[in-house]
DNA sequence: TGTACATCAGTGAACGCGCGTTCACTGATGTAC
DNA sequence: TGTACATCAGTGAACGCGCGTTCACTGATGTAC
């Protein structure tokens, strides 16, 4: 058995295949549009087939979850990795411009996991993607973490404790970022609000009928929220 | 003729229980919940009896929107409105607030409105509650056009056209607000981006692993928000 | 006040559709000797 | 190298379901004289 087998490849690929057929039909028809038909049909073989590669719809539909908030993590880590630490603005900057980037070019992803969910579908317990999740979570908290030396002079009264947090969430912040206070989580999901909000009114066409510069609205967001962190522009 | 019908009042009286139930199924079951067949289930009559109300399911579907648009900018007009002209930052908390408040007790409403739309729908053309929409923003222009005066100073060198605007919007702001900048709406915009953010996330369920006080998070980007603008807390 | 008629809300059966899923199967691809 | 067998991707028909919508109808409520 000198490499992967014939049969084993063929079936990675018809896998890959029914996933990107499923985030097509989901682009173009909603996420009501992901059904074993539909799917079957486009790729010219029978509903049933498909079953031999998932066990269900919802296994389905979890798989594709997953998959998509795994790379919108890889991107935004990616952005952000590429800025040195002690640029904390530049990193804020470039993880959520990838972010919007991201959610532009995975239109049908960024519905997928932060919309509506598809009809019917039953995620598993736990979530259809923790992994992913927890690692959008962490990479908000890090940047918040990374502005915070500046940041703190102007936040100074914020009077958050760590009751204000899920206890799981803040347990994690005080091993990983040991003197890091309350506020500072507050702060990042300040931030998560604020690139979440114009990136899902973008995503959602609600910007459509107002400004045909939806990046440039989102590039002077992105300046005042680090001026009012603190950080050199 | 001395008042209004028997007929008139039952038929009034059925119409609206019919979008009652639609939105409780939403709210229960996603936008996909709201069938012909499970309206009528759940008020115990037959499907078609529906289309004595309704000419088409989308029309019901239509009129659902319209109706949950309009009641959002009620709530955020008068809540604005109760607080005087001379208090700008007030008069944005208490939009802002009566926007989460009743984002939190309409979130099937927020979803109809801003999530993704009911499998199946076709708007009419024009949109479903253009009225009610251009109400929203108004108001929210509105909002940013009283903080102008002191916010200025501080976006003196923000680099707006009103070229970056929809003509349409552009236009109306040139005559509802004479003098006010294109800056100014980019600031209304972004206002709207931030609260948005923060709303969508916790209705659509994504700060239920975060924090168990979203309304601390809300006040505290109500409190910076302000700050930001110039305005005194 | 009583009768004849119009209105109209709602019924019940039926249509054609697409769905997820199951079943017994076929035929090509790979493996063992 | 050739043959017998195992694997397994995909087929095709069928199931039961809920959907929007149409149709001809019934029976109670209102109105005109």
């Amino acid at each position: 058995m000198a490499t992967t087998g014939r049969r084993e490849r063929l079936r990675a690929e018809t896998t890959a295949e029914i996933k990107k057929v499923a985030l097509g039909l989901m682009s173009s028809g909603g996420p009501d549009a992901i059904t074993l038909r539909a799917i079957a049909r486009e790729m010219g073989m029978t509903a049933n087939a498909i079953y031999g590669y998932f066990a269900t719809r919802d296994d389905l539909v979890t798989t594709l979850i997953n998959d998509v908030y795994t790379s919108l993590a890889d991107a935004v880590d990616a952005a952000r990795d590429a800025c040195p630490t002690d640029d904390p603005a530049g990193r804020i900057i470039a993880w959520a411009t990838a972010f919007r980037d991201w959610a532009l070019t995975n239109a049908e992803g960024f519905r997928l996991i932060y919309g509506d969910p598809v009809p019917g579908y039953q995620a598993p317990e736990g979530g259809a993607a923790p992994e992913a999740e927890h690692r959008v979570c962490a990479g908000l908290t890090g940047l918040a973490a990374g502005a915070w030396p500046q940041a703190k002079a102007l936040f100074a009264e914020a009077d958050f404790q760590w009751s204000d947090f899920d206890p799981g969430l803040a347990a994690e912040v005080r091993e990983e970022f040991p003197g890091l206070p309350p506020a500072a989580v507050a702060i990042a999901l300040r931030i998560w609000g604020h690139l979440h909000g114009l990136v899902s009114l973008e995503i959602y066409g609600h910007l459509r009928g107002q400004t045909p510069r939806p990046d440039k609205i989102y590039r002077a967001e992105l300046t005042q929220l680090v001026r009012g962190l603190g950080l050199p522009a």
